[in-house]
DNA sequence: GAATTTACGTCAGCTATGTTGACTTATTTG
DNA sequence: CAAATAAGTCAACATAGCTGACGTAAATTC
C-alpha cells in the first residue's frame, strides 16, 4: 500500500466554527463499543473453534454456568433468540456432554439445565480469558473505571430489561443498589 | 412464563467465606457488555430493516460517513472481514445509491468511497439513534463516566489495533491524550 | 518495456446463526 | 376433562461471515 502525504482537516469544524466535540465524544463511544466488542469476542472464539463451537454455544455455556438450573424459557429470554435457534446449539451441547438436563421436581415439564464437569471446565476456561482482558482493561482505565463502566453499560440496556439483568448478574453493588434477588430462574430447589 | 418464588443464595461465598467479589465484578462487566451491545445494536436494526439492510450495511455507512474518501482496503482493515463479505453489502449500497465511488486522483486503482446525499441522510439518522442512547446512558452513569468508559473500551481493543483505532476515532481528547491525527485512510499518510 | 505487485471486483460454494410457522408430547392448571 | 404451558422438532429461509480461485487495470520494479 502506498502512502501519500496529504494534509487533511483532523477535526472538521462544526456549524459554528468550533469542533462539535460533544457529539464527537458520543460517536467515539459508539465506535469504541464496536471495536471493543469485536475483540472481546475474539479470544474465546479461538478456543471455541477447537471444539467446533461458536459464540452461540459460548453464551449458553456461560449463562448456564452462572445460573445452574436455568430453564430453557429463561435462556430464551436472556439471549433474545428463538427456540429453534437455541435448540440447535443446545442439542449439540447436550449430545456432546457439556450440558445435562434434569426434570424439574415441582414442574416436571421443565428441563433444568446444568453444566457437566466437562462443560464447567470449558465455561471456566472461556470466562477466564474474558476476565483477564477485562481486568487488564480496567486497570489501565484507572480507578473508578469499573464502577463507571458498569453504570454506563447497565444504562445502555433497554429499560424493560434492566430489572431482569440486574437480578441476573447479581453484582455485589449493583448499578442502582437495588436489593439483589433470585437469578432469573436459577437454582430453584432441585438437586436431590 | 411462570416465575417461582424461591429463596436462593444471592451471592455465593467464595473459598474463604467471603464473596468472590473481584471476579464477580469482572464477570458482571462481561455480561453487561453483552447486554449493552445487544441493545445498542437494536434501535438502528429496526430502521435498517425498512431499507432491507442489516448491521453490515450500517457499519459501512458509518465508517464511510465518518471517513469520506476511505478506500476499500481500509474498510476491510477496520471491519476485519473478508473482501467477499464486504463486496456483497458494498455492492448493494452502491447499486441503491447510498455510496459513490471515485477513482483515486493519484492512484487510479483506488476506489475512494463517499456517501451520497441519500447515504448521508440514512447514516445520520442511524448515528443519531445511537448517540441519543449513549448520551442518556452517560448522563445516568454520572460525571466522569464518559472519560472512564472510553478509556476502558479503548483498552479492551487488541493492542496491535489501538493506534489505528485511535487515529480513526480522532477524539478531541483521545484515551491517552496522544495528539489526534488524520483518519485511518482517508486521504491519509499512515500505515506501517 | 516487460514483469511483478497492488487494489479491486467477482464466481462458486460452505458454515454459523438467526428467522417464521406448524405440529407433537408431556404435564400442569382451571 | 379441557385448556394452557414447557419443551422438542420439522421444514424452509435469510444474513453475514468464511475459503479458494481467478480477472483486470494500474502502478511499481527490474
Amino acid at each position: 500500500m502506498k502512502r501519500r502525504d496529504v494534509t487533511v482537516p483532523v477535526l472538521p469544524d462544526g456549524p459554528h466554527g468550533a469542533p462539535d466535540t460533544d457529539r464527537d465524544r458520543l460517536i467515539a463511544c459508539a465506535e469504541l463499543l464496536f471495536f471493543a466488542y469485536r475483540d472481546f469476542i475474539n479470544d474465546p472464539d479461538k478456543v471455541l473453534d477447537e471444539y467446533g463451537f461458536g459464540r452461540a454455544h459460548h453464551r449458553v455455556l456461560h449463562f448456564v454456568n452462572r445460573n445452574p438450573g436455568l430453564r430453557v424459557a429463561d435462556l430464551l429470554d436472556i439471549l433474545k433468540i428463538t427456540k429453534q435457534s437455541l435448540a440447535r446449539v443446545l442439542k449439540q451441547l447436550i449430545d456432546e456432554g457439556f450440558i445435562a438436563q434434569r426434570s424439574g421436581k415441582e414442574d416436571r415439564r421443565e428441563r433444568l439445565l446444568h453444566l457437566t464437569a466437562k462443560g464447567t471446565r470449558l465455561a471456566e476456561k472461556l470466562a477466564n480469558l474474558q476476565i483477564k482482558r477485562i481486568g487488564k482493561a480496567l486497570d489501565s482505565a484507572g480507578t473508578g473505571a469499573g464502577e463507571a463502566t458498569r453504570r454506563f453499560l447497565f444504562a445502555m440496556i433497554a429499560e424493560k430489561d434492566r430489572d431482569r439483568v440486574e437480578h441476573l448478574i447479581r453484582l455485589p453493588n449493583a448499578p442502582h443498589e437495588k436489593e439483589a434477588n433470585a437469578p432469573a430462574s436459577s437454582q430453584s430447589q432441585e438437586r436431590p
